[in-house]
DNA sequence: ATCAGGCGTGAGAATCATTCTCATGAACTC
DNA sequence: GAGTTCATGAGAATGATTCTCACGCCTGAT
């Protein structure tokens, strides 16, 4: 069970510590390719799943179900904001929501609760951007 | 523009509105098949999707990216808290969140939000049924 | 009712993200 | 340093969803 360090994984940890937004498996394999780094497909997947499991990142599912990866400050329990244009992410937590969740679904006898709270929006420079264009 | 009513477009709005939980495409193909209702899979599909546009289905993704439809009680904006083994749904709906929800987003400068709350679960026939086995 | 034109249908191919296979290569242990 | 084990990578496989295109069934006008 011990993660064996090896280049590869070094190499898409430090590219999800570089990049502050959502990326996809996709989009992290072909940075490290432009990079000079030579990973295999099949491997960022194995390493984003390890750290997804490990709780070292975060995954959510874009509007075309796509998975999306994140390295996010906090390990605690929190949402997102996430721009669906450019992926830039901004973490929130909400307390209150967390609260109701858990009371609506007990409420109705379910049990392993859990709960996709995110919020997707168009952040200023996107906006700015599209009006521009 | 007009929603043509064929044989086919009427057999998967039926079957939706037999069923009472969140179904994927293909468990209706199936259902519809079994019951002696010869539709293709790419017209449910099709179905399902001006179903959707027209907001007459509600659209989840499940924790595998599958995506699920139902046909809700209520068109208005709602949530729902749902059995991830059987697909038993319950609408809910959180005027606090919604609140909370628009207020984060517009905080930081985001437009154009939308937002995903889902609740997942065990619903208390699925944990009974655990149990016993 | 009837007809014509257009939208809907279905079977299979195509797409796309993700996972699997398996032979080879690189880490960690002693 | 040697051996065992786990990670890697290229390509095949998988699975949901979408596309293609020839053909048939709605629908509105006659």
């Amino acid at each position: 069970m011990a993660a064996r360090m090896t280049r590869q994984r070094t190499a898409v940890v430090e590219a999800l510590d570089e990049l502050a937004d959502f990326r996809s498996a996709q989009q992290l394999h072909e940075t490290l390719r432009a990079r000079g780094e030579s990973v295999g497909l099949a491997t960022v997947y194995r390493a984003l799943q390890a750290l997804a499991d490990a709780s070292e990142v975060d995954v959510l599912r874009a509007e075309d179900g796509e998975s999306l990866y994140r390295r996010c400050a906090r390990r605690e329990h929190h949402h997102h904001l996430v721009c669906r244009h450019c992926g830039r992410t901004v973490e929130i937590d909400g307390p209150t929501v967390e609260a109701w969740a858990s009371k609506v679904a007990a409420a109705q006898g379910f049990d392993d609760i859990e709960h996709t709270i995110e919020l997707w929006g168009t952040c200023a420079d996107c906006r700015a951007s599209a009006a521009t264009k």
